[in-house]
DNA sequence: ATCCCGAGGG
DNA sequence: CCCTCTGGAT
C-alpha cells in the first residue's frame, strides 16, 4: 500500500462525503452524548425517532436524572441494549450533576469516567462537540479503514494510531464520519458492494 | 441464522 | 481474552 494511494483514498472519501452527514446536535453535547450510547447495534434512523421524543422531556441532565430508569427504558424499548443503555443514561447524568456541575467534560479521562462512555463514545464527544482532534473507531471504521489499506490490524487502538498516521490532524472527526458513512452504505460487513464503490479501481480488498 | 456506529465485567 | 446484553435488519 503505497502512500500516493492512501492519500488518492482519503481525497475521493472527502469528495464523496463532503460535510459529516449526521442529524446529532453538535452544539449540545449532552444529547450528543445520549444519542452516541444509544447508537450501539441501532440504526440511526431508530436514534434519531427515539431521541426525539426522549429529548422533548428530558432536554438536559438534570431532567434526565430525575427520571427512573425504567421511565427512561420506556423510551428507549426498540433500541438494542436498552436496558444497560437506560441505566447508564441515568447514572451519566446523575454523574454530570454531581461531579461536573450539570455539564459534560472535555477529556478523554474525564469522558471515560462516564457510565456507559468508553474510548469511541469519548472520542465522537471530543471531535464533535469540543474540537479536539480525535478519531473514534467502531467496527464500520474498522473494517473500512483494514479493506482500504488505511489501517492493518483487528485493534481498535492500533487502528486508531494508525489513521492519525495517514490523515492530518485537521480531517480527523471528518475521517471518521467519511468511513462511518463509506462502510455502512458501500463497504458494508456482509455484501459490500464493490461494484458500485467509487474506490473499487483502487481498493486493495476490491472484488468484482 | 447472523450481525450490528460498544462497554463492562470475569 | 472471553462473555453478555438487546431489538431489528438482512
Amino acid at each position: 500500500m503505497t502512500q500516493a494511494l492512501q492519500q488518492e483514498i482519503l481525497r475521493r472519501l472527502e469528495k464523496h462525503y463532503p460535510r459529516p452527514k449526521t442529524a446529532l446536535n453538535h452544539a449540545n453535547p449532552f444529547q450528543l452524548l445520549v444519542a452516541t450510547i444509544l447508537s450501539a447495534q441501532c440504526t440511526d434512523e431508530r436514534v434519531n425517532k427515539i431521541t426525539a421524543e426522549l429529548f422533548r422531556c428530558c432536554p438536559n441532565p438534570a431532567a434526565m436524572a430525575e427520571r427512573s430508569e425504567d421511565e427512561i427504558a420506556e423510551y428507549i424499548r426498540s433500541a438494542g441494549l436498552w436496558q444497560a443503555k437506560a441505566k447508564n443514561i441515568k447514572a451519566t447524568a446523575a454523574l454530570l450533576l454531581k461531579k461536573h456541575d450539570g455539564r459534560v467534560p472535555d477529556t478523554r479521562e474525564e469522558l471515560m469516567a462516564l457510565p456507559g462512555v468508553g474510548r469511541k463514545t469519548a472520542n465522537v464527544i471530543l471531535s464533535n462537540a469540543f474540537g479536539v482532534p480525535a478519531i473514534a473507531v467502531d467496527t464500520h471504521v474498522q473494517r473500512t479503514a483494514n479493506r482500504l489499506g488505511l489501517a492493518s490490524s483487528d485493534n481498535p487502538n492500533a487502528v486508531e494510531r494508525q489513521l492519525m498516521e495517514v490523515v492530518p490532524e485537521s480531517r480527523w472527526s471528518d475521517a471518521h464520519h467519511w468511513l462511518i458513512y463509506h462502510g455502512r452504505q458501500l463497504c458494508r460487513a456482509r455484501s459490500p458492494l464493490c461494484g458500485q464503490c467509487f474506490l473499487r479501481d483502487i481498493c486493495p480488498s476490491a472484488r468484482l
